[in-house]
DNA sequence: ATTGTTTCTATTTTCGAAATTTATTGCAAA
DNA sequence: TTTGCAATAAATTTCGAAAATAGAAACAAT
């Protein structure tokens, strides 16, 4: 059995383990569509293993709302709306300003660097991908150096437990994301400004303007918000 | 099989479901010890089941953090540090003054009927606890209307997310500051004082009183925080 | 006494099939 | 055509036992 690296950094010898984390993978991709059935018999071929260690799996996965799971009637993607988005954006905001103004208050020389680092790796590609005319090679690399220096914002905050559940929002936001505005988030030149913005106000160690440069960076289509109605249905 | 209601508010009819209620209900009101080890070989007695289901219901709750697991050597309770204690207030105060915020701003008659309606309540058994030798007796209910309570003042935010995500967050602080603290909450006439001094900012549409009556509420002993070391032991 | 190896036991993981429940289809009645 | 019911198919849940792994105990060697 080979070994893999779970999300929270431990190594696991199981199939269950080697199966969540496939799934975790595929859904955070769009591997499936919103709201489709995960049958564990199925399932079991594309994985090559038995529907017990899926189930097992996708459980797993329901206890951290990455799939729903209703009993007697099992599990299903995700189903993104409006409202989910929005209620996503608005605690991935409140977690990663909260991490952030943390982080700034400690004041560390490595989280610092740290930053940077994440910064300049995501801006490497970010270079490259404004001269790309395509920018399907680029989606799955971007994602993770995004991911990256998000999370290295909020290192220094000294709280093991807001930096999971913002990792967790995060993938979650994501998804409704891409579902919602149809775009997996890079939005060229005016990106990299506000990723530069937020770097330089954390550098000078000006939280608010920090906190304010991140708000209006995941907050896009802000003026939209309140115009555009949620396509409407539900009694 | 008997039919329950579960954390969401669905009906189960599993026997997996049932098993996952009664353990996190164990699991709140400190049933186990901890740091214990939660063997489905063992439990299966006690709640007259195989160990498979218990296998089930212990993962789910292993995906909402109330317990640990450890791919091959299985499940155990939480280890409550003086760390993971202040992680998790201060993650419960963030949510819960976001939530507060929102629902202020919202400003719904509902919204302030139902909190008063908590708030009575509350304020009814408080009252008798504040006359009574054994408080023993009034622990569950006064956590199930102390729930409510604090439930109440976040519950016109409009977001499920967030209601969701705090209810989870309050549980785990729950685990954490009985283990911490020693006790269970109930701090006598200054409790019911600060409820009061919440609701009174909370209706007056105070948000920034409210907020800091909330801070106040839940970061008791504050000062002692970098002083008062915990309770050396553990090697 | 300490270290390392082997043996044994307890626990966890995996599997496959039976039992239960839900979903679908086909048919008859209004 | 629609509605209700029965039969069928499909999926989920549960069970029990086999396989794999970890932990403990006993033992030997330095």
């Amino acid at each position: 059995m080979s070994k893999h690296t779970n999300f929270s950094g431990a190594t696991t010898h199981t199939s269950a383990g080697v199966a969540y984390e496939r799934l975790r993978d595929g859904l955070i991709w769009g591997r499936w569509k919103a709201g489709e059935k995960l049958k564990p018999q199925h399932l079991k071929d594309l994985f090559s293993t038995t529907s017990g260690v899926l189930r097992e799996a996708l459980i797993r996965l329901a206890g951290e709302s990455f799939v729903i799971f209703e009993e007697q009637r099992g599990f299903s993607t995700l189903n993104p709306t409006r409202e989910s988005f929005l209620e996503l954006r608005s605690l991935r905001i409140l977690l990663e300003k909260e991490g952030l103004t943390l982080s700034i208050q400690q004041g560390n020389l490595d989280w610092e660097s740290n930053l940077v680092a994440a910064h300049g790796q995501l801006q490497l590609i970010e270079r490259k991908m404004l001269n790309a005319t395509d920018l399907s090679d680029f989606i799955r690399t971007w994602s993770r150096y995004d991911a990256q220096f998000h999370a290295a914002l909020i290192a220094n905050c000294r709280s093991d437990l807001l930096k999971k559940e913002h990792r967790r929002i995060y993938d979650l936001y994501r998804i409704h994301a891409i579902a919602e505005l149809g775009t997996f988030g890079f939005r060229g030149k005016t990106t990299m400004d506000e990723h530069q913005a937020i770097v330089d106000s954390a550098l000078e160690r000006d939280t608010d303007a920090c906190i304010k440069a991140v708000d209006q960076h995941v907050t896009i289509y802000r003026d939209q918000d309140n115009v555009k109605p949620p396509t409407s249905q539900s009694g």
